[in-house]
DNA sequence: GCCAACGTTGGC
DNA sequence: GCCAACGTTGGC
């Protein structure tokens, strides 16, 4: 059992648009960084629980919950030239990227932001407040995990 | 819209 | 294998 973050940007794709779907649950397709890739398709496992994080919008920070439903799987987008996140470098045979599906779980009444974040001197290891980080799938720690709940 | 902090690409 | 050029991310 492994907790992560995860981030979109609201207005492409946010915590409501994945509460209004059918069964609350969507893949979660345009992971192009293989760091990120990597961890998602490696150590994601089914039942995992994630942070959503609405980033580049007027209040950065994490907004709720989010469950892996199914693990990673070829990201579909990848291989059609109609999508913006088409790579001609992934193939049916030999897919480069994958997607995991997610389920809503739980939206917070509030949005803890990452100006928020930021004072918590418990949240120093985490990886989003290391400076330039830009991952879009990371790892949370337990403690940081449970940290973080406690501050709805 | 700006720009720092990267990651990727491709010439050599 | 180096590194300059370029593209992207994402806070501000």
């Amino acid at each position: 059992m492994h907790y992560w973050l995860m981030k979109s940007e609201p207005d492409a794709f946010g915590i409501d648009d994945l509460q209004a779907r059918p069964k609350q649950t969507e893949h979660w397709d345009g992971v192009r960084n293989y760091q990120a890739r990597n961890m998602l398709r490696d150590q994601m496992k089914k039942g995992d629980l994630a942070f959503f994080y609405h980033s580049n919008c007027k209040e950065p920070g994490i907004v709720g919950i989010v469950e892996i439903v199914r693990q990673a799987y070829p990201d579909f987008t990848a291989l059609d030239p109609e999508n913006p996140h088409f790579d001609p470098k992934s193939t049916p045979e030999a897919p480069r990227w994958y997607m995991v599906d997610v389920r809503f779980r739980k939206r917070f009444k509030r949005t803890i932001t990452l100006t928020e974040l930021k004072n918590h001197h418990a949240l120093t290891e985490l990886l989003l407040l290391r400076k330039g980080n830009r991952l879009s799938i990371m790892p949370i720690s337990a403690e940081a995990w449970n940290y973080i709940l406690e501050l709805e």
